[in-house]
RNA sequence: GGCCCCUUCGUCUAGCGGUCAGGACGCGGCCCUUUCACGGCUGAAACACGGGUUCGAUUCCCGUAGGGGUCACCA
């Protein structure tokens, strides 16, 4: 058994290289993300190189729009790659003269099955009870049998004996019998390449040394094998690269992300659900990777302490509500003059970015993403006479009105605007009225602000300044 | 269905033969407090099950159950 099992390197030697390869069908997938994020780290942390291919040979299904997405998702994350990304369509030429290469070396041969002779066969097959794989009918058939001209795809010779086990960085040791993989293949009748080709060419010509990519690809893994072994004994200086196939992530309900979850590409955590990309970053790293009881970890410090043999092997669930914890804390770390100008993007031209940035320490610890934000912030721009929410408007009867009014006149004499100086004169008075702070301070929140949850009430009035604190204090007397 | 893989609180995880099974999110309570947050303290909450191995299993091995992935001239 031993003796005829064949297995890769638990690891290599010389400079690590990684590569992410998404397939521009649609966004960056969260979980592509994290693909992305852990060969980018992996890299670093190794002071190797990080590549970028786009998987592109499905014309139909690919499109610009979605190679877009994908940079900029991979640009808002702060992930840059080491050279310019790859398009795998413009390899096919080189994708091809590695099948031939393989076709005349006889580690692959030429199919005549046809597409309905081949359902026939999976009819039979499924009749059968067996597993669906081609039977290999041309393997050992002489070519000339096939009709002149006749239509042809290109397969691989996979061999039949034996086992071949990987040493996979993640998931541990994985075999399979050499029986389970079929002779798939390689160049279409049209002489396009398959993904399984193009696949292993590319990353040896780009010389990826690690591969680290969804646990949706193990399987492929003992397929693609194979080119490689059989491309080492044609021309040498093929090595098995080091596989580490990372758990895909799951949505709450524990089955694989999928539109039906909601928001699944990065772009939408950022624009639609206002999430930091430093928060996802972290959030990604975290998810089905931990060290110790770290939970906050920046970029550089994972760059430092991240490796492969910390990825959990089991699927993680996606949980919003950490993600969001998560980000809480990185908009509270994050610099004013940059939350400001994230929220000014999305109130539009009225925005004062002096103003957002001069109120955002006291917004920031109060809000869990950029949406939060902007709601905090709506009072600074509301437009008199402010609309009132009910629990507001509730809060305003008259007796709370009288004082407000009465309020209002001594504020009036105030000279100093400032916190200090507010606070005392407000306590004063409610020490006067032998009332608590809050029956002067929720009336006048729901007068300068139109709601009942606002930062502290001077804050409030020192950032809406004298004259409008006033107007409004006025109005709702 | 075949093959491959996975299994610690609801969720993300720490643990790598002897721990009161630790942390975080979420949830409950208390404190702080002009509201809401932040912060602090605190409570409930897990080793899927059954066999072994061992003086001793969450930890090692084998089953069972559950879950996931994959089986195209898609990638």
């Amino acid at each position: 058994m031993a003796s005829d099992s064949v297995s890769t390197a638990a690891g290599s030697a010389g400079p690590v290289v990684t590569r992410f390869a998404p397939s521009p069908t649609g966004y960056l997938h969260i979980g592509g993300a994290r693909t992305a994020l852990f060969n980018w780290l992996y890299a670093r942390h190794h002071g190797g190189r990080v590549l970028l291919r786009i998987e592109d040979t499905d014309r139909k299904r690919s499109t610009q729009d979605a190679i877009d997405k994908i940079i900029d998702g991979l640009a808002w994350l702060g992930l840059d790659f080491d050279e310019a990304p790859v398009f795998q369509s413009d390899r096919a030429e080189r994708h091809a003269e590695v099948a031939h290469q393989l076709l005349a070396a006889g580690h692959a041969y030429k199919c005549f099955a046809t597409p309905e002779e081949l359902e026939e066969m999976r009819e039979a097959q499924r009749a059968a009870k067996q597993p669906l794989r081609y039977d290999r009918r041309w393997r050992d058939r002489d070519p000339a049998e096939a009709p002149e001209g006749a239509p042809y795809v290109i397969r691989l010779r996979v061999p039949i004996e034996g086992a071949t086990t990987i040493e996979d960085a993640v998931q541990g040791s994985i075999t399979v019998q050499n029986s389970e993989i079929d002779d798939y293949i390689i160049l279409r009748s049209d002489g396009t390449p398959t993904y399984m080709l193009a696949v292993v060419v590319d990353d040896h010509d780009m010389g990826v040394t690690h591969i680290i990519r969804g646990d949706d690809h193990i399987n492929n893994a003992f397929r693609q094998l194979p080119i490689i072994r059989a491309m080492n004994e044609i021309e040498g200086n093929w090595p098995d690269p080091v596989y580490a196939h990372v758990p895909l992530i799951h949505g709450s309900d524990g089955a694989k992300m999928s539109k039906r979850h909601g928001a699944v590409g990065v772009e939408a955590y950022r624009d639609e659900e206002g999430i930091l990309p430093e928060a996802l970053v972290n959030y990604l790293l975290r998810l089905g990777w931990g060290y110790g009881d770290r939970e906050e970890i920046s970029r550089e410090e994972a760059v430092e302490l991240f490796d492969l043999d910390g990825v959990g092997k089991g699927p993680a669930r996606f949980d919003i509500k950490k993600l969001q914890n998560l980000n809480g804390h990185y908009i509270r770390e994050a610099d004013d003059a940059r939350l400001a100008g994230l929220v000014a993007e999305r109130i539009g031209p009225e925005a004062d970015i002096a103003l957002l940035t001069a109120a955002m320490p006291v917004l920031k610890v109060r809000a869990k993403s950029i949406n939060e934000l902007v709601e905090g912030a709506a009072f600074l721009f509301a437009k008199r006479p402010l609309e009132m929410t009910e629990k507001a408007a509730a809060l305003l009867d008259a007796e709370a009105r009288e004082r407000l009014g009465e309020l209002g006149k001594m504020l009036q004499l105030q000279n100093d605007w400032t916190i200090e100086a507010l606070e005392a004169t407000t306590k004063s008075y409610a020490e006067n009225l032998g009332v608590g702070l809050g029956k002067l301070a929720q009336p006048m929140r729901a007068a300068l602000t139109g709601t009942t949850t606002s930062p502290g009430i001077f804050d409030v009035l020192v950032l809406l300044g004298r004259e409008e604190a006033l107007a409004r204090i006025e109005a709702q007397a």
